[in-house]
DNA sequence: CAGGATCCGTTCAGATACTG
DNA sequence: CAGTATCTGAACGGATCCTG
């Protein structure tokens, strides 16, 4: 049987559409800004380094295992450095790189539509809300 | 007792942090850019009114209940409009609005860095992996 | 201080079956 | 054709305990 099912023909598209995606930057970004805590370390540090704790004090509700996960995300894309000091206690220092303040400049656009639009996409939800209650 | 372990002083700080995120209009565009879906719907409906078969056909991989929701989704914030003729069987016709491609723009910078800069993310990822290995 | 490792509940997305 | 309803496995995120 060679794949005639129709979950057989979903099955191939996935794959087709896996490959596709995995060529697909914008996809890749976009994954990446999907993250729930990317943006908002990238803006916290868009302001200034900052050390491991600061960061998890300055953003509220963070466990510590999605700021670890994230920070090193983020490193591995380049986006941020990290920076370990040997003191005792170890500090560790964390930073944007220029990639990741270019960035921040795509963020900051997105926050331009939605302060400028938000309100209305609020306004629609309200409508469909309303009628189909 | 009034919170006071850990536990409770970082259910204080999710507290904070949801009402903080629920009036934070970048994020909750971001949670819509965020779904999987969302902007290859977008993208697709970008170039011309398709029907809902037309559509699944389309984005390769997307399972029925998943490319519905996402209609849905768009269609509540008012960047798509979904019209239903009372034919046999029934047709249905989805089209952008003005605000969804206003949203589009934003999408398209995104991808605009996304094709700039995501090679030289790729090249810190393998040096990451490289390094780490 | 800055995490690593592990357990566990919730959430999400896909498969399947059925409807007007 | 264009969905709705339901079930289930996988992924995600949080809590907890432990280390250099």
């Amino acid at each position: 049987m060679a794949t005639r099912t129709a979950a057989g023909r979903r099955a191939e598209a996935k794959v087709e559409y896996d490959a596709f995606m995995a060529q697909c930057k914008s996809r890749r970004l976009l994954d990446r800004l999907t993250d729930k805590w990317v943006t908002l370390v990238l803006c916290t540090l868009g302001e200034g380094d900052l050390r491991y704790s600061e960061i998890s004090r300055h953003i509220a509700g963070v466990s510590q295992k999605m700021l670890t996960q994230t920070l090193r995300s983020l490193e591995r894309d380049g986006l941020i450095t990290r920076t370990v000091t040997p003191t005792v206690p170890v500090t560790v220092e964390y930073a944007i790189t220029e990639l990741g303040r270019s960035l921040l400049v795509v963020v900051g656009q997105m926050k331009a539509w939605a302060e400028t639009h938000m309100d209305q996409v609020q306004v629609h939800q309200d409508d469909y809300d309303r009628r189909t209650a």
